[in-house]
DNA sequence: GCATTTTGTGCGATATACGAACAAAAGTCA
DNA sequence: TGACTTTTGTTCGTATATCGCACAAAATGC
């Protein structure tokens, strides 16, 4: 690619979008600027940009997104066929087992949720579709990891910040390798209580017809009502028999 | 604002994202430029910046959206606190009704669910965080108009595409504007039948200590297990109940 | 194989980013 | 309170990047 074939104005707007977060739900264009290393002038007018197509509000101090932003993350949702097809399996799945079950791909260091169907809730975080987590200590990023030839799995953890979320948590490059490896093997990978205390989980990959991984599908639980050693004598079945009938529609 | 306070680069690239939605989720240089009426130079540009930045993929003749897209969607689901405060009330409300509950937001002239507690599935649709209805057919959407003053209800009806989706569907704006005065003054809003056959709903404001709307929120059934009449009498108290509670913790 | 459509590229005209300078607020402290 | 400091927002001139057009090249359809 050019040089000029790159827009990085456009770039740089793509990059303020996404400064805001949970921790900073409003931004002064200072605030932008420090968060993004952008200049000032540079943020104010991206921000600017954003309100005046009515991305974003602007009460003279302060600029927050406008739900409008959600049609930018909608436009993936929709058109790719993916959580469409999946979502029916995923219903009669959790259905069938009694938990939440969803289904997830891989983007960087962390999946991302485009299909869920959930029973009471379990965990303390609030997980709907396109939410995140870090693929090394959850099931489904066990499962898309594992999926990778070795040294791109390795690279993923290279740059994924391996922090101990719980005193669970495997942290440690090469013991994850080692882990990733018995997934491969047994084609299914088991969290017992490594991203959240209380809560255990169980992934399979969805594979299309060819054998190449288009999603993850697991089935979490809380770890009072099955223990990680049940799991997957409880619902491996039931995720299996849901993988085999999603191969034969995924193409 | 002055004419120079607005990237027009940026402002051309989310047209260009917009483009992509469930009938297009592939598009090829020359079909982004006609959805967008941009020149095809300027969206070439546009769609290889986002390949370059990882939003979209380039296979030499299609350009498709990638999951790193949704971030810029969910920088505002999880920006803004709302989705997080309604959603363990919306658990709760749909457990007890034993029904799909959910809250959304008004964009122009749609509804933007921002959070969702769902039951056995019954629409055709797949509803999830992001989905968009029409405001006019929705119950949700009805409150929210009601909530406006007459004239902008009046100019948002203009604005929408009025289709009949079902045989019920009100389409006339005169009788949608008597509706809204309705749902004004008996507080809560009834659709049967008007989005989808066999499905009715009900929907209430959800307003802050100040008595401004911020989200509105609903109970969907099946019209075969709930008839309309008794849509008000079963789910109305739990409704107002979950208001009322709401309206304590909404600032 | 020719017509039609689609994609890639060079170029002049125009729009935008940068950094600095200035103006306006917001803190800070006696 | 009022003077001083710091932070923030805005403007400006200029160097540079981007736009849209026109044309060339490639792909596609018939």
């Amino acid at each position: 690619m050019r040089e000029t074939d790159f827009v990085s104005g456009f770039a740089r707007g793509l990059t303020v979008i996404e400064a805001f977060d949970e921790t900073r739900p409003k931004l002064s264009i200072a605030e932008a600027s420090k968060i993004t290393g952008l200049d000032r002038a540079t943020v104010r007018r991206s921000l600017l940009t954003l309100s005046e197509l009515g991305y974003a509000d602007y009460d003279g101090k302060f600029f927050a997104l406008t739900p409008k932003i959600l049609r930018l993350g909608h436009a993936y949702l929709s058109a790719t066929p993916l959580p469409t097809i999946i979502q029916p399996y995923l219903d009669q799945l959790s259905d069938r087992a009694g938990q939440s079950a969803s289904a997830s791909v891989l983007d960087g260091t962390e999946i991302v949720y485009i299909a869920r169907a959930s029973q009471k809730r379990v965990m303390s975080i609030n997980l709907t579709t396109g939410s995140r987590l870090p693929a090394y200590c959850a099931s489904m990023g066990r499962v898309w990891l594992a999926a990778l030839p070795e040294h791109e799995a390795r690279e993923i953890l290279a740059r994924s910040n391996l922090k101990a979320n719980t005193p669970h948590t495997k942290t440690d490059p090469d013991d994850l390798i080692a882990e990733l490896r018995r997934v491969r093997d047994q084609g299914y990978a088991l969290i017992d209580q490594e991203l959240e205390l209380g809560l255990c989980s169980i992934a399979v990959p969805l594979e299309n017809d060819r054998g190449r991984i288009v999603a993850a599908l697991n089935i979490g639980a809380p770890a009072a009502h099955v223990a990680a050693a049940e799991m997957a004598e409880r619902y491996l079945p039931l995720l299996k028999e849901t993988q085999a009938a999603l191969r034969l529609v995924l193409r």
